[in-house]
Order: structure tokens, then sequence, then C-alpha cells
RNA sequence: GCGCCUGUAGCUCAGCUGGAUAGAGCAUCUGCCUUCUAAGCAGAGGGCCAGGGGUUCGAGUCCCUUCAGGCGCGCCA
């Protein structure tokens, strides 16, 4: 929260806390501890600013009605040297606060000096996280529920960054393991099925079907031609790999630039297998959280909070991506010792987190530095029907296919929209042809309108200047009020939805904002006679203004300046 | 079967961690542009907060339970 706005809860608290201690030395109150209260800001502006139950939440502590220690409290407020103007009691003992004049003009000049840096705070300082996002499996194409989850990552790394933590954003490249076997072995038949025909070599059940597989070795065969029929398998799978998978991972780096999401570390899963998945594992060994049962290493999981031990090398010698995965989070809290590392994930992985958390215990690490959030995959819809994305048939919505339909600004918005855990239909219908009534519009509109306002004025040749605290207390329309405690509510919000993991309050904010903007709008002419009133207006459409840029900007959505 | 997530207006969702008469947007109607952008504003209708118990001054919010939907329980990742 602004400071001001911290300064004021805290102030409240402690004009709450005075007038108790008041009264009960006069002996108006028994004296007695009291429990915690909060202060709130009411939904009802008639019932003030701010609004706290305290005389509710000590009923129980002082033995009376709530109504009779609100007005106890009421008679002992001392509100002088704050910016609140004053205290009444209501309802079933509620005590209502009311601002003062100056502090409306205080915050706009709060707001107007932080400038760029209005909403950011130092909430998380000191503290390194590190957000992992997106980790699409580099065997296919990227789908839909890789971009809600970099729309999410993105903006919750943003967030956390607004909030002052020291944000890492990391993506993790399974270019090793299992499913690049499974990838080597899809490219081997689809390369021998161009030259001995479908028919000669069956793909497996459980091999990938994707037509980007198919591609990718007519591609290599177009540049290499048959001569790797004659090589040995393995060497055949090896130049396979080592064709197709970096074309896969250049075209996801191509995809997420292009979702303006700019990654710290590209982590390839192929580095820890070069020391530290052993090194775990061995680590594992010696604390006695493991045993040998038909050939394959298991982990005791079932010691560890866990419903049934695990494997962590299979009998074939390879270590199983679980091992591989405590080694990566090792890694992260350990060797490179972030405090905190956030995954996102799809729901589909749920069962893996707890596995993870008491892994992490079991070598010695504090699971609570790891946080999972579960993102519940996209149904995508069009023409009313619900488009499979399963890889298997490979009829998967790229990401690059999306990207391509659909503005960028719309879908990093509408991805933050809902919190990840809910449910979410995405209809393509909807987002490509109904983009005016697209949220997202509705934010930028605002901020183009208020460009436009200086620009027309400008015209008319005034000239923004600063403005008095008593020119700036004339913004007293309801509109400009509450928009104005609306603006001063930001830093506060983004806290909230850093310690939330919720981005999405920020874009729920956005929209709040620009709908009171658009409000104040309609009510209050800012070009009038009045210079002065003109000018305390046109200050607050700067804040506003700035705002909008302040978090469209910390969100990568573009920020026009007309439309 | 066991576990996790979800259930609030016709639709999509909020509800500030237990507060005052449950709110927006979309959709449907009705108004508002000869003055700063109508991608806007004002107003109307629309609710057994899935059902049932409980906890207390007070429950959409916390606990128990039933129902409905999604997901998971591999030597897959």
């Amino acid at each position: 929260m602004s400071l001001i706005v911290k300064q004021i809860r805290a102030d409240i608290r402690e004009k709450i806390l005075e007038a108790a201690g008041r009264a009960m030395a006069d002996g108006t109150l028994p004296t007695t501890a009291t429990g915690d209260f909060i202060i709130e800001v009411p939904g009802d502006r008639k019932n003030g600013d701010f609004s706290s139950n305290a005389a509710m939440a000590w009923a129980r502590d002082f033995h009376r009605a709530p109504r009779q220690i609100a007005d106890a409290l009421l008679a002992h407020m001392d509100l002088e040297g704050s910016f609140l103007a004053r205290c009444e009691t209501a309802g079933a003992g509620f005590l209502n606060f009311y601002l003062a004049d100056s502090y409306y003009a205080a915050i706009l000049r709060d707001i107007r000096e932080k400038g760029g840096a209005y909403g950011r705070s130092d909430y998380g300082r000191g503290k390194k996280i590190n957000v992992e996002f997106i980790s699409a499996n580099p065997t296919g194409p990227m789908h839909m529920g890789n971009a809600r989850g970099g729309a999410l990552g993105d903006c919750l790394a943003a967030v956390l960054d607004a909030a002052g933590y020291d944000v890492y954003r990391e993506f993790y490249v399974n270019d090793a393991g299992n499913q690049i076997e499974k990838f080597a072995l899809s490219l081997d038949i689809r390369y021998r099925q161009i030259f001995e025909g479908e028919d000669a070599v069956e793909m497996p059940e459980d091999s990938y079907h994707g037509e980007d597989i198919k591609e990718h070795a007519a591609a290599f065969a177009a540049e290499y031609g048959d001569r790797y029929l004659s090589q040995d398998e393995a060497v055949r799978r090896k130049a396979l790999v080592d064709f197709a998978l970096p074309k896969n991972i250049a075209l996801m780096q191509e995809n997420v630039a292009k979702y303006r999401i700019v990654y710290d570390k590209w982590f390839f899963e192929s580095e820890l297998h070069k020391g530290e998945v052993a090194d775990t594992i061995q680590l594992m060994r010696d604390k006695g959280l493991t045993y040998e049962k038909d050939g394959a290493l298991w982990y005791r999981a079932t010691e560890h909070g866990g419903e049934k031990d695990e494997v962590l090398v299979r009998s074939n010698g390879n270590p199983t991506y679980f091992a591989a995965d405590i080694a990566y989070h090792r890694n992260k809290l350990q060797v490179r010792g972030f405090d905190k590392a956030i995954d996102i994930w799809g729901a589909d992985h749920h069962g893996h987190v707890a596995r993870m958390k008491g892994a992490l215990e079991a070598i010695g690490l504090d699971p609570d530095r790891l946080d999972v959030i579960l993102m519940q995959l996209v149904r995508l819809m069009s023409g009313g029907e619900v488009v499979r994305m399963s890889k298997r048939t490979g009829k998967a919505i790229t990401l690059t296919d999306l990207l391509n339909d659909i503005p960028i600004d719309a879908v990093r918005f509408l991805f933050n929209m809902r919190e990840p855990g809910s449910q979410m239909e995405f209809d393509l219908d909807l987002a490509v042809e109904q983009s005016a009534q697209n949220p997202v519009y509705y934010c930028q509109y605002a901020h183009a309108r208020i460009c436009s306002i200086f620009r027309k004025l400008a015209e008319q040749g005034v000239t923004p200047r600063a403005c008095t605290m008593d020119e700036l207390e004339r913004l007293d329309a309801p509109e400009e009020r509450e928009l104005i405690r609306h603006l001063a509510s930001l830093t506060d919000e983004i806290i909230t939805a850093a310690k939330n993991y919720d981005p999405a309050r920020i874009t729920r904010y956005t929209i709040d904002l620009a709908s009171l903007f658009h409000k104040f709008y309609n009510a209050c002419r800012v070009s009038v006679e009045d210079e002065a009133l003109m000018q305390a207006r046109l200050y607050l459409c700067a804040c506003v203004r700035d705002t909008i840029k302040n978090i469209l900007t910390m969100l990568k959505i573009t920020v026009p300046e007309s439309m």
C-alpha cells in the first residue's frame, strides 16, 4: 500500500488501542487483555472509509455488549494528528472512520512523486524467488495449457517483482530421460516409414503420433536421404534427436518471446544428469532412504508421507523423472540458494506435489520452501465445441497457432482474470472476434482517453502544472473521491496479490480503476472555466494514466495513447 | 475405492481471509454524443451463495456430511 495508506491503517489501529487504554484506565471498561481485530474498507461507503470490528471482537474479552464497547471507545477516541476526520459507531458495534480532505490531496502528491515506481514496494526485500513455469515438454508443440501457465507465471513473477522480491524466471527443459527415448523411437519409426512404407513399421500405442514427428522425419530425410537406414539403431536415433530437439526448443523459445516472456534461465535437465542426479541419489542412499527391489532402486516414500514407495532408478539403470526432479529442486534450493521455489504445474500433476515435498524433507530441505501452484487445464472452445488437445492424436492447438490468431494483450490479460485453480474455458471465437468487449481494451481505452484529454487541452494552450494541496482538495466529487481511494490501494493490492500468488487481483484492480475513471469522466468535465479546478483534475488524470501505464507495463501489455 | 480442485444471477467470474442490504462484466430491455474518444456512462430486470447439519453476537467465507463436475493414484513426465 502506499505509505500513506499503510500509515492510515496503522494509525487507526493505534487510535483504537489508545482509546481502549484510556477507557480501561478511567474504569469505563474493565482492564483485560484484548484480542486481535481488523481494519477494513467497508463495501458501502456510507459506513465510512475504513471500518473496524474491534468492539465486536472484544465483546468476550470485556464481557460487554459490542455496542457498549464501541461507545466507550468512541468516547475515548482522539484523532488529532492523523488523516482521519472523524469516527462513528454503527450497526452491531462497528467503528467507522472517515478520511480528511487532506488525505486525498496527499495521495495524489504521493503518486506523482513516485511516478513509474508507484505501486512498487519493498515488502519482499531480500528474498530470492525462483518462478518456474511453462516447462513444456520439448518433444512436441506447446499447447493452450502452456499458454495459461505462461501468462500466469510471467504475471505472477511481475507481481512478486513489484512487491520487492528478487525474482528469477525459469523454464525447465526436459531434454533427457524417458520421453526423449520415446521421442527418438517415434522419429525413428516415422523416418523408416518414409522409405519402407507405413505398414513396414508400426507406431506403438504410447509413442508420439503427432504430425510434428512426421515433419521432423521428413525434414531429416530431405537432408540426409536414406543413409541412416543402414546405420546402427542407436546412432540413427541419436542423429534424429540431435536434429529435431534443437528445432523444437528453438520454436519454444520463439513462441515464448512472441508471448513477451523473458526467462532468466532455460534450465536443461541434461545438465543435472552430468552429476547432480547421481549425487542426489547417493545422498538418499546414504540417508538410508532407499532399498533395492526387482532390480530397481526404490525410495521409501511411505515413510515420508507418501502413499506408496517410488522408483528412483529403473531396473534398466536409468533414473526416473522423479529422481531428476528431486535433484532439480535440490539445485534450486540448495545449490543456487533460492529462498523459495514456485512451480506452476498442470492440475494433472497434483499427485506429484506431496511426493516432491516429502522427498525434499527427507533430504533435509524445508518443504515449505517449495510452493506449487496447480493450474486447471484449459478447455478450448470453438464454434461451441470443445477442441481436443491430446498430443497423441496429434491434433493439438499449438501456442504458435494461438499467438498468430489472438492479440497477445488479450491472451495475457484473459488468462490472468481467474484464479489458477478455476477450471476455465477459452472461447477462441470470442477472443478473436469480439475484441471490443474484451476487458483489456476497456482498460487501454481509459488510458487512451486520458491521453486524448491532454492532447486536446494542449491544442488549446493548456499546460498541466503542479497543484497546491488546496487545489487538489477541491477534487471532492464522489466520483473523484472514489477514484482517488482506489488509486491509493494499488500498492496494497500488489502485495496481497504477491502474498496469495494471485495476479488475477491485479487485472481486476485495473478493470475497476478503468471503470472508476470512466465514471469520473462522465460525471466531471476536465476542461472547465475554473483554471485551478481544471488543473487539479488534470493532475488526477495524470495519476490515473500513470497508474494504468505502470500496471499494464508490469503485465507486459501494450499501453496505447490513442485507440 | 482413496486423495486433490471446483460449485455464487441465463453465461463468465468477484466477494478484501468471519462483518453491515451478496457484487461486477457479458447477454436482455430503457435512456445519454452541436463541448475533453459512445471501445464510454446512467438505469431496470435477474439469487434457497449446489443440498442438509453444526460452530457464534454474525457464515457465501470455518467444521461435518450428501450431491454434481474436473483431475490424480505407472519402473510416464
